[in-house]
DNA sequence: CGCGATTTTGATCAATGTCAAAGGTGGTGG
DNA sequence: CCACCACCTTTGACATTGATCAAAATCGCG
């Protein structure tokens, strides 16, 4: 739970980028495969942290953007009672900390979740990128954009649903976006979170989310424990979860295949 | 509340860009002053609203962004159960809309709170323009990060927060917003909101919310009727809100100035 | 086996929602 | 200028959700 200088922490092999797995989700994407020595000389390299190792704290100026390649980490901010709004879960791909004002503290943490691998940039050299990359430009904006709009379904979720909406919202949304990554996933699911993490999430008791989670699982629509989510009725859950189903389920199927595909098209002039 | 089509509005007068008021806090300022055509070929006019038109809506591709010259909107999600979400308030100088990924669906809607008069930007023509200039692009990903950050607070004062803090809270970033833009501003503040735009915001009930301005109102810390917002004692009205006072403080004194400054500092190159 | 960290549960309480009605307020037409 | 109406605000009585506090029950692990 400590924070771990970034000093002490050793650069692991600097993988070159052309074999990163994770190159088409991020703004790498907008590099060319064929000229990735500038993208590689922005980057600091590859670190590894320890699940509970704090990667930069609300406060602190943000020296790093971190792209995620292997890991759970969690995006949260301290409340000035000590109790904790988590604004994201971060998956392998995500990136975060990106914050162009580079002298305003950045207003929220990021925790590893699970043991983490993380790519490194520099702020500075990023920012430098960008003005001679417009295409990785506009591509960090497009990524934030989706950034902001997940925030913006988040708030809507917390603000106006029951407890058991919520909850069911925030399992399927997870399970969605596991999906998209490891797609022959069925419906048994590990998540490497405790219900104290969905309680944060939604900003409920941890008690109130394990009653919620025993109604869940006594209707039969789902199954969570030992870190493992297993979807027993997934009509019921999107039911439960208070969506319209043919529109969930749209969202559903439409993984992140189908969006990448629209977003290259965008992106890289009709 | 209707929706008013596109073609009926009437594009006024296409004041040029060079006597824009919100030029300095928006993408635009990205824009030498001396080489202002670029971006006027991109826009496609200004706009009038009325209260209550709604400029787009949840659902809908996005064809324009929007950067509002006068007036205040409501960004805003609804709920299957048809209750609303405010995202966010909007007002002069805000961009609303962006989202370059044209072919996915925008998730919120955008509707006039008083009369307004907006800059119109067809995405297309943004894209392209940003493609041209990297500046305009990483300052366009600058402001949707500050766009996401706020979305961050407001999730953490929706969720973690008791409704007298979080409408404490939500006033006094308000007054903060309005004061960044008129400095003149007293303690006396015109907003343009019912009581039920504050418990959309906070995901409360409008007979909630007027009982806990009451109680505001009663120990002193303010006043807030007939759309004007009167601060009796900016230091009780702090401390109702959670916050750690010295911390807001500066908050409050640190506006715009200088955080446009900050910014121009990091994005046009040290 | 024993310990620390979760999860689960119960009893009770406080915050917030619901429903319904009574006041206010401003605008509009007569 | 008045009466009326639509829309807000305010208030009360009561229902419900979710929070608190505390204690068992489990689980992972050394």
């Amino acid at each position: 739970m400590l924070i771990t200088p970034k000093e002490e922490r050793p650069v692991v092999t600097p993988l070159t980028c052309a074999i990163c797995k994770e190159r088409e989700r991020t703004v790498c994407a907008a590099v060319p495969a064929a000229n990735l020595s500038g993208l590689e000389g922005c980057r600091l390299g590859d670190r590894n942290f320890s699940a509970g190792d704090i990667l930069f704290e609300q406060g602190q100026t943000a020296d790093n953007l971190y792209i995620i390649k292997k890991g759970w980490a969690i995006l949260y901010t301290l409340t000035h009672h000590g109790e904790r709004q988590i604004l994201n879960f971060a998956l392998p791909g995500g990136m975060l900390g990106f914050h162009p004002d580079l002298e305003t503290p950045i207003p929220y943490s990021l925790q590893a979740l699970t043991p983490l691998t993380v790519c490194v940039f520099p702020q500075k050299n990023l920012l430098e990128f960008f003005r001679q990359s417009p295409d990785a430009a506009l591509r960090m904006a497009a990524i934030t954009v989706s950034e902001a709009e997940f925030a913006f379904q988040h708030l809507t979720n917390v603000g106006r649903h029951s407890a058991r909406e919520a909850v069911a919202n925030l399992l399927l949304e997870l399970c969605m976006r596991v999906k998209e990554r490891i797609p022959a996933t069925g419906d048994t699911i590990e998540l490497p979170l405790r219900q104290e993490h969905l309680a944060d999430a939604l900003g409920l008791t941890i008690a109130h989310v394990n009653r919620t989670l025993r109604k869940l699982r006594e209707n039969g629509a789902l199954l969570f424990q030992n870190q493992v989510l297993r979807i027993l009725n997934k009509d019921l859950l999107i039911q439960e979860a208070g969506a319209d189903p043919a529109e969930m389920l749209i969202k559903i199927r439409d993984g992140h295949q189908r969006r990448q595909e629209r977003l290259e098209k965008a992106l890289m002039g009709k």
